[in-house]
DNA sequence: CTCGGAGCCTGTCTGC
DNA sequence: TGCAGACAGGCTCCGA
């Protein structure tokens, strides 16, 4: 589900939380827990407060005043509402997990109770996943991990760099390769890609340098856009207030095949790569 | 080593 | 209306 700039927008939100203290952890679906039994996970984050917010590529990181992360993916479905702890109108901790529990709405399958705020954690198709990871594990993510394309590391001589490590792959495969490039997923490959001019299924050896300056530009301009409209919304995205973004009004090729170009009027086309769909204009990319 | 494909899950939509 | 099949925002694992 969410990419880059729903993850930052969500990381935004959360910020709220910094300072709060977990008080206790539910978990419907302690499979989603990765390294350690849900148990033992609500045991260990019980009394930690929340030093800080971030994210690691799509990750999103609970840094705990003990050392330890939390870190959560929320692949394709996840989704994390925060609200107040008010809403629940109970005051006792028991309260609120008895009447939870009892009526746990569909796909809401984890819950972090915080002093004064409860995170809610939906997923329809439960391939989100959650750990409790210590600095060494975060150094081993950082390490196979690539660089992030909205910082500064991200420079045009960087990305040269990275496509050449990409080798002869298909340049949407390398922009989707999270060792090389961090956090983009199937709509913004697609949207970066249109906005470059530059067709998903080229070779990266092909790639001329004005079409290499093209596509580093069109990356950051295309991810910024995203984050300023808090993300696309095509079917369950929501941020952490639960509300939608807005970068879906702003798609030129993502799921828009069979529909006209808004530039050229020329049909948009879909095939597969990499085993994804993929969205192009074949007149306006070359 | 790289690569393509299956798999993880559930829901929705399409076409017969 | 029913039902099978395709498809969905991510990523990992496996075998060739």
């Amino acid at each position: 589900m969410p990419e880059l700039p729903e993850v930052q927008t969500i990381v935004s939100d959360l910020q709220e939380i910094v300072g709060d203290q977990f008080t206790d952890f539910f978990s419907a679906v302690p499979k989603a827990i990765k390294n350690i039994s849900a148990l033992e996970f609500g045991k260990q984050i019980k009394n930690c407060k929340v030093a800080m917010v971030s994210r690691l590529g799509k990750i999103i990181l609970l840094g705990l005043d003990n050392g330890k992360t939390i870190a959560i993916h929320l692949k394709m479905t996840g989704k994390l509402i925060l609200v107040e702890r008010k809403t629940w109108n109970v005051e006792r901790e028991e309260n609120a997990r008895t009447i939870l529990v009892r009526n746990l709405p569909k796909h809401l399958h984890h819950i972090f109770f915080l002093e004064n705020k409860v995170l809610k954690f939906y997923d329809v198709r439960k391939f989100a996943t959650i750990s409790l990871l210590d600095k060494d594990e975060i150094a081993t993510i950082k390490k196979n991990y690539g660089v992030d394309p909205i910082t500064d590391t991200f420079s045009p001589k960087k990305f040269s760099l990275l496509l050449a490590k990409g080798k002869s792959r298909k340049i949407k495969e390398v922009l989707m390769n999270n060792s090389l490039i961090l956090g983009i997923g199937n709509i913004y490959a697609s949207e970066i890609l249109f906005d470059a001019k530059v067709l998903p299924s080229r070779k990266t050896d092909s790639l001329t340098e004005r079409e290499i300056k093209a596509l580093h530009f069109s990356t950051r301009k295309i991810l910024k856009k995203a984050i300023r409209l808090r993300g696309t919304s095509i079917s369950d995205y929501r941020d952490a207030k639960d509300k939608s973004g807005s970068f879906q009004d702003h798609l030129y090729v993502y799921k828009r095949n069979n529909q006209k170009c808004k530039k050229c009027d020329t049909m948009i086309s879909r095939s597969v790569i990499g085993q994804r769909s993929t969205f192009f204009c074949s007149n306006c990319q070359k």
